[in-house]
RNA sequence: GGGCGCUUAGCGCAGCUGGUUUAGAGCAUCUGCCCUACAAGCAGAGGGUCGGCGGUUCGAAUCCGUCAGCGCCCACCA
């Protein structure tokens, strides 16, 4: 069936049921949006609003986190259309490498295959199946979330298009001079065995272990110890000699010990100097070196050396020269063949072994051949790879790196000064944190799901010299594989590498680039400032010569009830398409949304999304109401106009405060204002007003201003919940083919020149009065067990609005003696009262007469307090001085009028 | 070890270029209501002195200092 029709008949009657069921009409109007292709933007004259979405995981699945983001971009977007902007909201899919890769494993486990044993060719041809069967799933899932992304542009950081650009930019820089090949100590992630960035490494606190392991002084050496030991020396010696301590956290790294490094000026440890100690259970001598790296005072002072397994320690090898002894394989497992042969027989049996099972291993070793002083319990952080959850190892490998500090230089300022602005700005102090402190950036990974690397080496070349040694100059870094006999390099590209170009790649045409570059607005999560957000900036600057985006906007992150982070493991995170099945797109999405304020966490609960679905209920509701009246053609009665025009007026009040609050990226509260005035202001106040008495028709003015308010304020609320307020928008009157809300042309009005009809601001201030009249009634009906259809009298000094005989079922009486049995309430100064002779408690009102006396009186005090101090009143601004004095007169008119209640109730 | 941010009703927040009737909404709570748009609702109510202390000022939730607690980011003390 044609879908186009059903969405027709969808919104050609309103249905009768009284509670909102969303499924059904989502479906169908997203299908509406695409068969109209309304959300496909190409150039034209009007002013671009365009977004590009932060690339979802291609084989990932809706999250919470992704429902807070992708929803508000297609609030920012949907918002824009309405203004008139050319809006495009570019969607797409992210390759990432590492974990792709891993799925893309694993899977090839469980039918029996193993990565070792594909080339690579056959390898991507399963990483591409299973991208193609399963990758995109979570654009899919963006349409039930109403997301009006532009699905023609649908983008992949792995497509053609865009590794092009990819090798293009790579061979860019590395003509720049700013990509270079080096051996460097890298972090190493021996799980998925390949490089990674020094932003993909995550700490976490540790409880671990401080081993103090004794390193036997050198018998040769030895006889100078006792003649010659400086003041304050540290000397440990036992049955069998003189020895050093060593504290380490990592005694498994002691087969890669070159030396043991001590701070010269350490006196506990002078009598080192010059020394040579045997590293324990491996049985190498070494020397003691001395570097003022060491501090004095922790742990012995004594530090052991491994150039290949620590940082610092690799640092240290620099500067002295020294050799490195790699004792781990690629995935961590120790491999003793790096060991001298004259040592093998006292390390053999580690080969082969984990890294933490060796480390329990040697520990045990030691201790029974006395080798360890003790052991103590040590808090450190372990690195941690963002992707595999395994520990981290510093390893000495040939990887390609960009050189950042000229990426920074062009990056900081415009962040600094605002021509790119964050929301929250406090993550300007993160950004420039990092920027300052820029490190090269490695972004080559030995992984084959990715880019890759677009250099290559000369065949016969490469096999004289081995690829460490194969010359820098000689390798050809190209666009095209050169001629000749050449080999590639293995290795793939960081997939931030392909990200960071995103808000540029995605323009295929050089027409659409100029057109929508720079983008408008950035929604994503702080946890990428640096992977992502930096390096847009810094790619944008260099290849486009301009900021890739305007504005950011750092979403929070979500989490459950208890303020835990969503996760899996914890089973604390819903299906968001079980939401919407139980909520509505426009429910989850007001849920989501409530209370999250740019950069706060927000703490989900169900309750949250029952609030926007109740949401949805009332404003169905108020269109059913508005759609049952039965239509006369008679003239307005005067509080039908009066009600019509303070909404008009606070209709065109609240459209600017939202405005304001949008511009200002506070949804929140916009989309809060928005229900206030839906909930509050219209639902129980306007429409109470215009209401008609039971079985009588509404006048056809007072309906069709009615519907337009409504219909203004389905246009507010559609960038929130798209899908009721096009349902509703149609079931207003008959559209033509294609007609939307999200069109921009409807209904314009002039908010300005409507308010100037009421500068003084005093016809709204006499209908906020009467509204506490009103208040002030049903105050004293609940108070005394007035059931509403009673009518009461109220006692006024000046006649009120008509409005206020409706609304609080009562009759006025002007100017009327006041009984002493009866309730009376302040509004302002004004004093209103109500006869009851038959139902006060004439105690109960005593007391609160009592009570009201009691704070008026505290209140007057304390602004007579100011008045009375000279320096106040010499001080202040006269405006205010005036104001207190205002205060201090009503004061004292609610006083006078309280007590004359009092003493006329005592009679 | 540095840097940043936060601490306001039961909960999550707004207010913070100092003064607008002795602090504001939402949710939750309590009371009363199935009144013909809505019980996924209506009407009404209670509830904070603004983390502690000190200072500046005629006046501070709002500015300054300090202490405490919480959170985030960065950092090569084994």
């Amino acid at each position: 069936m044609d879908q186009h029709n059903q969405a027709s008949q969808v919104s050609s009657a309103p249905a009768a049921q009284t509670t909102y069921n969303p499924t059904d009409i989502e479906s169908r109007w997203y299908q509406y949006w695409l068969d109209n292709h309304l959300f496909h933007s190409e150039p034209d004259g009007r002013e671009a609003y365009s977004i590009v979405i932060p690339p979802p995981n291609v084989t990932g699945v809706l999250h919470m986190g992704h429902v807070l983001n992708e929803t508000i971009q297609d609030i920012l977007v949907r918002r824009a259309r309405l203004q008139g902007k050319n809006a495009c909201w570019v969607p797409g899919t992210d390759h990432a490498s590492i974990a792709t890769e891993a799925k893309v494993i694993k899977r090839l486990k469980e039918q029996g295959i193993n990565k070792q044993d594909l080339t690579r060719e056959e390898f991507l041809r399963h990483a591409w199946a299973w991208t193609d069967e399963h990758g995109g799933i979570i654009l899919k899932q963006l349409r039930r979330l109403g997301c009006s992304c532009d699905w023609d542009r649908t983008a992949f950081t792995l497509d053609e298009k865009r590794s092009e650009q990819v090798i293009r930019v790579f061979c860019d820089l590395y003509r720049k001079g700013l990509i270079y090949r080096g051996l460097r100590m890298v972090n190493w992630d021996p799980e998925r065995q390949t490089a990674l960035s020094d932003e993909e490494v995550i700490y976490h606190e540790e409880h671990s272990h401080l081993y103090y392991l004794k390193y036997r002084v050198v018998e040769s050496t030895e006889s100078k110890v006792e003649n010659n030991l400086p003041e304050g020396s540290v000397v440990h010696k036992d049955e069998q000699g003189y020895y050093a301590v060593v504290a380490t956290t990592r005694p498994e790294t002691i087969f890669g010990d070159i030396c043991v490094c001590i701070n010269p000026k350490d006196p506990a440890n002078a009598w080192l100097k010059g020394k040579q100690v045997v590293v324990p259970g491996v049985g190498r001598i070494v020397p003691i070196i001395e570097d003022r790296y060491v501090e004095i005072g922790f742990g012995t002072g004594c530090l052991k050396v491994t150039p290949a397994h620590d940082v610092n320690d690799y640092a240290l090898g620099q500067k002295y020269n020294l050799r490195t002894i790699d004792v781990f394989t690629a995935d961590a497992h120790l491999n003793m063949d790096t060991v001298e042969d004259e040592l093998q027989n006292n390390v053999r049996r580690y080969h082969g072994m984990d890294r933490f099972a060796c480390r329990e291993q040697i520990v045990k070793d030691l201790q029974d051949k006395g080798l360890v002083e003790k052991i103590e319990d040590y808090d450190n952080k372990v690195g941690y790879s963002e992707r595999t959850n395994v520990p981290i190892e510093p390893r000495l490998s040939l990887q390609w790196f960009v050189k950042m500090q000229h990426f920074a230089d062009i990056a900081l300022p415009p962040v600094m000064n605002d021509d790119i602005s964050f929301y929250p700005a406090k993550y300007k102090n993160t950004y420039r944190n990092w920027l300052e402190n820029i490190k090269d950036w490695c972004i080559s990974r030995q992984l084959w799901w990715g880019h890759r690397i677009p250099a290559y080496y000369d065949a016969d070349l490469l096999a004289q010299t081995g690829l460490e040694n194969y010359p820098n100059d000689r390798i050809v870094v190209s666009e095209t594989r050169p001629e000749g006999n050449y080999v590639q390099d293995e290795g793939a590209l960081d997939t931030w590498f392909s990200s960071w170009l995103w808000p540029m790649s995605v323009f295929d045409k050089e027409e659409d680039l100029r057109y929508y570059y720079p983008t408008a607005d950035l929604v994503t999560g702080p946890d990428i400032i640096f992977f992502w957000v930096a390096r847009m900036i810094m790619a944008g600057y260099e290849w486009q010569g301009d900021k890739p985006f305007r504005h950011v906007y750092f979403t929070g992150i979500v989490r459950d009830k208890l303020g835990r982070k969503m996760s899996k493991s914890l089973g604390n995170s819903p299906d968001p398409l079980d939401l919407i099945d139980r909520y509505g797109a426009d429910g989850v999405r007001m849920g989501i949304l409530l209370s999250a304020p740019a950069g706060n966490d927000i703490l989900y609960d169900d309750s949250l999304c029952e609030q926007g679905r109740n949401f949805c209920n009332k404003i169905w509701n108020c269109f059913r109401m508005l759609k049952g009246l039965q239509v006369s053609d008679t003239e307005a009665p005067i509080t039908d106009r009066e009600a019509v025009t303070w909404f008009t007026l606070l209709l065109a009040k609240t459209e600017k405060e939202v405005d304001d609050l949008m511009n200002k990226y506070r949804l929140s509260e916009a989309l809060m204002t928005i229900y206030k005035l839906f909930t509050d202001e219209f639902s129980g106040w306007y429409l109470e007003m215009i209401k008609p008495a039971y079985g009588q028709p509404i006048c056809q003015k007072t309906l069709d201003c009615s519907m337009l308010f409504f219909e203004r304020m389905l246009r507010l609320l559609h960038p929130f919940m798209p899908f009721i307020t096009e349902e509703l928008y149609h079931a207003i009157a008959p559209r033509e083919a294609g007609d939307t809300i999200m069109r921009a042309d409807t209904m314009d009005w002039d908010a300005d020149s409507l308010l100037a009809q009421d500068e003084d601001g005093a016809f709204m201030a006499r209908i906020e009065h009467l509204k506490q009249v009103v208040t002030g009634v049903r105050n004293i009906r609940a108070q005394h067990n007035i059931a509403p259809k009673e009518a009461v009298t109220l006692i006024a000094a000046q006649p009120l609005s008509q409005l206020v005989d409706k609304l609080a079922h009562c009759t006025q009486q002007i100017g009327a003696e006041k009984p002493s049995l009866a309730a009376s309430f302040l509004v302002g100064t004004d004093e209103y009262t109500i006869p009851l002779a038959n139902f006060i408690d004439v105690e109960a009102e005593r007391k609160k007469l009592l009570g009201e006396l009691a704070h008026q009186e505290g209140f007057l005090r304390g602004v007579e307090a100011k008045l009375n101090n000279e320096r106040f009143v010499t001080n202040a601004k006269p405006e205010v001085v005036e104001m207190e004095r205002k205060k201090q007169h009503d004061a004292n008119e609610r006083i006078a009028a309280l007590k004359a209640r009092l003493a006329s109730l005592s009679l």
